[in-house]
DNA sequence: AGTCCTATCATTTTT
DNA sequence: TGATAGGACT
């Protein structure tokens, strides 16, 4: 590593060493480089030291990337790098009983789903299970954006008109009360307890802005409200911090991103910030940026910049209009196919990108008989998936004997005869006695239940307290293993037949426990946290040997030397038929921006005249996205692309006719006065065509004045651009 | 209490 | 299309 390396807007971002900095990065501008050169620099000259530093980012991933890239330049121990939830995470586990005295340190963090049985709950308490509008995603959709808004009961109480908005006032308070009652947090709690900390508790807040004396913070364009505002009490004293970001990529707006963090809010909160603008690209050719900057500049909400490319022209993106859905996925597949015979590619050099997950599945069943590997990242996680849920549920309430979402789930799995009527009775008792639901298990003899139902229950009461006393003692991959055995939970898996999917699951989760003892030698305590905040796209692995399948989403942040976007569509890629003016369309836009700057060399973009949707008998149609009326011509080449994929054939020895399955997929790849190379008579123009596909001909003038008459398929011509 | 069958619904993106 | 929730039956 040495500061030659970076380029003059890169070193002045790195050698900003006091005082709050913005930087605005491109896609490809070296955004990372600037982050793990700068820690490295404030090491090295010893500006701070290491145990002064945290940086912030959003993902596992992206966090442990930096603390490789970091470590490799310079030691660095005790350089904090995490992401914004797991910091909250971990300011909590120390100071959470400050802020309130009923949470321990032990406390559950809830995802998603948990959030949802906890409304389930509430819904049913107050009798509400017959309205439509008060179901548990609705309300979680809700819930959330109180919290991204730092709405509290009161706040949503006084705004509350009419029945509905009353309720779901009533909901709210009581779901935060269940939350303390069971030991957990949410995901936006991780984040918003720390600032209450900081706002009741001023000595954790000094001790944290003494610790970390410089912050640095990546994807700053996709903070909420609120952790910009615990950003801001972190850095509010020293105010020594970077932020990195690009407003053009902000596309978590729905979650709560706040694109003015970027544009406005830091300069608002930091006046003195100096700013840094990143333009030069090191990923993509030219005419992939002019294509992206074509579309993405014509939103109103961004800051002015224009991308060059260090790399020349390149090639133009190729746009492919095709007949269906089922076609769409057949070209891509073709042009794979042909790509890696003609330049020996490779299948990681390929990612197929789409608006939603649903979009996979069409591509999924051509790849797979097409035979290309794929491997699609996203969709249902690992960790969300029942088997791993009930099980790690053991596991949860064996650290928090409180959590009632975690005792739900399994003190009838596997099947131990306590049924729905059995638990609402332990449920009355425990509110009635004042305790949790576990502890009344210990009562149940007072309930009227049959002896076996009494066993069964003081029996699951036995085993998991014998396990919360054995949580010090014995570490997580033993720990494990012996709670499979004691409650049956791997050889009721094992001869289920219809359950061998879930047994290997539970396998691999057997595998992942006993990887995390060995590498970190952490109790339990520490794995359940560890998993509390991950996401599948955190082990995404680029080595291996297959063509990547994700949503535009996922793919932030990621490059490949090929790129296809897909369903290019009014409604479904921009996704809603809004007015293309909103703050809605332009995330869009900015969506399709991240897709198409994704790509190195080439990019195609693919859209279908008619689609299957909801997996229904009919299809529907689709005119061309806006992108692609938007989009700067000089960049576009047409392919028009007939795929013949059945195609009847008449046996000539007994005249019947046979459907043959997939023949040939025409092509038209070359036009006249392209450019082409050829490996024997070198580089040349197209001066005729003729024919199509297979056997199109085509008449060459190559430099040397040679003519030649050639047939497409045999002559293996590049075309250069 | 537990099992199996039918009806219904969903598709935006996720730390 | 595929998951899942709820109802009928054992």
């Amino acid at each position: 590593m040495k500061l030659s390396d970076l380029n003059n807007e890169q070193l002045k971002a790195v050698k900003a060493t006091k005082g709050p900095v913005l930087v605005f990065a491109g896609a490809g501008s070296g955004k990372t480089r600037v982050l793990t050169y700068k820690v490295w620099y404030l090491i090295k000259n010893k500006i701070y030291l290491p145990k002064e530093i945290l940086a912030l980012t959003f993902t596992n991933k992206a966090a442990s990337e930096m603390r490789e890239r970091i470590n490799k330049s310079i030691k660095c121990d005790g350089v904090t790098v995490g992401t914004f939830h797991s910091i909250g995470a971990r300011i909590l586990r120390k100071y959470i009983k400050n802020l309130d005295k009923r949470y321990s340190s032990g406390f559950t963090i809830y995802d998603g789903s948990d959030q949802k049985l906890i409304l389930k709950e509430i819904i049913e308490e107050l009798d509400l299970n017959n309205y439509k509008e008060f179901n548990p995603n609705l309300l979680q959709a809700k819930i959330d954006s109180f919290k991204n808004a730092s709405m509290s009961v009161k706040d949503v109480q006084s705004e509350a008109n009419g029945f509905e908005n009353k309720k779901i006032a009533k909901i709210y308070d009581l779901y935060l009360e269940k939350l303390i009652q069971n030991n957990a947090v949410d995901f936006n709690d991780l984040i918003l307890l720390p600032i209450q900390l900081f706002k009741k508790n001023k000595s954790s807040l000094k001790a944290y802005q003494n610790l970390w004396k410089y912050i640095l913070v990546d994807e700053f364009q996709d903070t909420n409200s609120p952790q910009f505002k615990l950003i801001s009490f972190l850095a509010g004293g020293h105010k020594n911090i970077t932020v990195v970001g690009d407003d053009d990529q902000s596309i978590y707006g729905w979650r709560g991103a706040n694109i003015d963090n970027i544009l406005t809010n830091f300069k608002d909160t930091f006046p003195k910030a100096v700013e840094i603008k990143l333009e030069k690209n090191y990923r993509s050719t030219q005419r992939i940026l002019d294509g992206a900057w074509s579309v993405v500049s014509n939103n109103a909400n961004r800051a002015e910049k224009k991308l060059v490319a260090t790399k020349g022209q390149g090639e133009r993106i190729s746009l492919i209009p095709t007949g269906n859905d089922k076609e769409e996925a057949l070209a891509v597949a073709d042009s794979i196919k042909k790509d890696i015979k003609i330049n020996k590619s490779k299948f990681q050099d390929f990612a197929i990108l789409y608006r939603t997950n649903a979009q996979s599945r069409i591509i999924e069943q051509i790849f797979m008989r097409e035979g290309l590997p794929y491997s699609i990242v996203g969709g249902t996680k690992f960790y969300d998936r029942k088997e791993i849920k009930n099980v790690l549920a053991y596991l949860i309430l064996i650290c928090n004997l409180n959590d009632n979402v975690a005792l739900k789930r399994i003190i009838n799995f596997p099947v131990r005869g306590i049924g729905e009527k059995t638990i609402k009775l332990l449920n009355d008792l425990a509110n009635k006695k004042k305790i949790s639901l576990f502890e009344s298990l210990q009562f149940a003899k007072e309930l009227k239940l049959r002896n076996k139902q009494c066993d069964s229950i003081s029996n699951f009461y036995d085993s998991i307290n014998k396990f919360h006393d054995l949580l010090e003692k014995l570490d997580c991959k033993e720990l494990f293993r012996v709670i499979l055995e004691e409650f049956n939970i791997e050889y009721y898996y094992k001869n289920n037949p219809v359950e061998q999917d879930r047994y290997n699951n539970i396998q691999e989760l057997k595998s992942s426990i006993d990887y995390f003892a060995e590498t970190s030698g952490g109790g339990l305590r520490e794995f359940l946290q560890e998993i509390a905040l991950y996401t599948d796209l955190d082990d995404w692995n680029s080595k291996q040997n297959s063509i990547t399948l994700m949503t535009v989403h996922a793919a932030k942040g990621l490059e490949f030397p090929t790129v296809f976007i897909t369903g290019l569509e009014q409604g479904l890629f921009p996704l809603m038929r809004v007015d293309d003016s909103s703050d809605q369309f332009e995330e869009e836009r900015r969506l399709f921006y991240v897709a198409l700057t994704r790509a190195m060399e080439k990019a195609y973009l693919l859209n279908a005249y008619y689609r299957r949707r909801f997996g229904s008998q009919s299809t529907s149609s689709f005119i061309q996205s806006d992108f692609l009326n938007e989009i700067n011509k000089d960049s576009l080449k047409v392919k028009k692309y007939k795929s013949v994929y059945t195609k009847r054939i008449v046996n000539s020895a007994n005249g019947k006719t046979v459907k043959m399955a997939r023949t040939v997929t025409e092509f038209d790849d070359f036009a006249v006065g392209d450019m082409v190379q050829h490996n024997l008579f070198g580089v040349g123009t197209i001066i005729v065509l003729n024919g199509a596909g297979e056997n199109q001909k085509v008449g060459i003038e190559f430099k040397d004045g040679l003519k030649k008459k050639l047939i497409v398929k045999y002559a293996n011509l590049k075309r250069i651009d």
